[in-house]
DNA sequence: CTGATATCATTTGCATACGAATGAATTTGA
DNA sequence: TCAAATTCATTCGTATGCAAATGATATCAG
């Protein structure tokens, strides 16, 4: 074989390369696949609750009482969204709304004691999802992992 | 202040944390958020199709002609999904079906000429897509945070 | 060969997720 | 002050995403 051939071959490959789009490899497909994996293993510890809906529990254990919207804000959903994650809560009786006295757009959503006890009782369980769902990586990999993941979102 | 009072402020804070539970440093949230970011990266740059529609036909460009099944496994989305998916490109002419020949179960999915058309049409805009999802990143963090990503997906 | 098991696809029901449109209430600015 | 712009919440439409149930077909085991 020539030298010539092998550079032939050699630019080839770069082409070939270049030309080739491996969906496994994109940061997009990834992501959504990681998302996946971790809602199937909240999910595994907490049945009865969606990661959503638990995201508004905590934060309201968190903030306390405030607006619909507001709370959407915390919690990176839009109106839409909180809207019909608060009104299942609300219906399962975690959450109770009222109208703010001054501002009469606002929508105040607050704990109830049922709610209250519910997000105690389930942070430790929570914990354990964080755990592992960053069980592949070593503690060092896990730290540079979130470091690097908070500076995407 | 007495050594005493230190210690136990020292426990004090050690408790506090312990208790507080901070949804913001949560992987799963983070892990959320940054799907949020992409996807909506994502549809600036190309608004016509989502990034599931946009994967299943880079798949079947990368694989060609493959039952519904085979081709929700590739692209991680169970059969029920999938299934509107394809519903969905076909009802816009960028996919085509047919049934097996030997195995009447399945249903081939396939590109049609204008879906070929449009996946190589669209997929440098992918390649900008993953770009600006990184951009956040030096290049030498976007290796690393792919490898990790990788690992948790 | 045939009954049990497994696979492929579909359907239903529920829960995000978001754009766009709408209406009510508030704030701003000339 | 008062019209314009903004904010808050709701509704509608579309698109994932998944569990569970169902039906059709194929494979396996005795």
């Amino acid at each position: 074989m020539s030298g010539e051939d092998n550079l032939l071959r050699l630019v080839e490959a770069e082409e070939a390369d270049e030309n080739n789009y491996h969906l496994q490899d994109q940061v997009g497909f990834i992501l959504r696949k990681a998302h996946q994996r971790h809602v199937s293993i909240f999910a595994s510890h907490i049945a009865d609750l969606t990661p959503p809906q638990f995201a508004a529990l905590a934060k309201l254990y968190d903030i306390g009482e405030t607006s619909q919207n507001q709370l959407g804000t915390l919690i990176a959903m839009d109106a839409a969204t909180v809207k019909g994650v608060i009104d299942r809560l609300k219906a399962r009786g975690l959450v109770e709304v009222s109208k703010h006295e001054v501002d009469k757009r606002r929508l105040l959503v607050n704990l109830t004691p049922e709610g209250r006890e519910a997000i105690e009782r389930l942070i430790p369980l929570a914990r354990a999802i964080t755990e592992e769902t960053l069980a592949p990586l070593t503690t060092k990999e896990a730290a540079t992992f979130l470091r690097l993941l908070a500076k995407l979102a």
